[in-house]
DNA sequence: CGCATGTCAGGGCGACTGACATGC
DNA sequence: CGCATGTCAGTCACCCTGACATGC
């Protein structure tokens, strides 16, 4: 009987090559901030507060790619463990202003180290350049896509 | 106000941008399927069948990386549009024999125009070179991962 | 007996849609 | 008025677990 190995014509399409390892590298990342009650949204979220500051929950959903309705629960978690707080805008009664605490700036340089360490982990197996050179790759073919939410920008 | 871009912290992690390729490969690939009602596991189990040959769903399950309690969907998907038959083994009472039939091989042509056309489409921004580089690349980086399903083998 | 196979039920997560109340 | 914001309820695909009956 045959072996049924995948065969070249599928185990070489760049769009499952890209697949495979993104789910590796998810895995990584996931696991690793998974040991300390954290998820890569939360990490993403704290990045974009404490390097654009305080924003409305719109502003976050754009420039992090999650959705308007998903970052309702990531920052119900995120506030639940004491690392932003939601406050009403003045200026603008629709909105909350998001900040992160003192404690979720101490936990973003936790989740910064555990990160560093999944990439290590994820690619181990290429030299700096290669590494270099494929971020380089990966980033040119993204393109101009936003984060994801590439059609409409008003979610 | 601050801009929330994603910072280059963020953007340039390559977990991250393995995820963000690999989202938009996934839609290219499969909204170009589903205009002939195809998703990717069936171009993948058609194509491991005529490549290696008519198959237990165990052992398109290992080739393929799909979950055996999956593949139980998928063929069940093609064997209605008519593209598999799964008929018993007379050798082992407890395994079907998966057979593509010819409508079958005919379709997988079809699929794998598409899914040409899609490679191109998703690889526009590089060049002959990059992309030849770039898959090099992605193939070393996943080294001796199988499919997905890399720590049992067994599903 | 232990193990493999096909099947089903279900969980968890991420991406995404639709709707709705409130306010600009 | 049209549009933005925060929220909730759901859908769908994927990845994955657990269990079970049947047969090796």
């Amino acid at each position: 009987m045959p072996s049924h190995e995948t065969p070249p014509r599928v185990r070489t399409l760049t769009s499952r090559l890209l697949g495979q390892n993104a789910t590796r590298a998810d895995r990584l990342v996931s696991e690793a901030l998974a040991e300390v009650g954290a998820r890569k949204w939360h990490f993403v979220v704290l990045v974009a507060l404490t390097e654009g500051g305080p924003a409305s929950q719109a502003d976050l959903s754009r420039g992090t790619g999650i959705f308007r309705s998903d970052m309702v629960a990531v920052l119900n978690e995120l506030a639940e463990q004491g690392y932003v707080e939601r406050t009403p805008d003045p200026e603008d009664k629709r909105r909350n202003v998001v900040t992160a605490t003192p404690a979720g700036r101490e936990h973003l340089r936790r989740l910064d180290e555990i990160v560093a360490r999944s990439q290590e982990e994820l690619l181990a197996a290429l030299t700096a350049d290669e590494r270099a050179r494929l971020n380089e790759l990966l980033i040119k073919l993204l393109g101009d896509q936003r984060p994801v939410m590439r059609r409409d920008e008003k979610r």
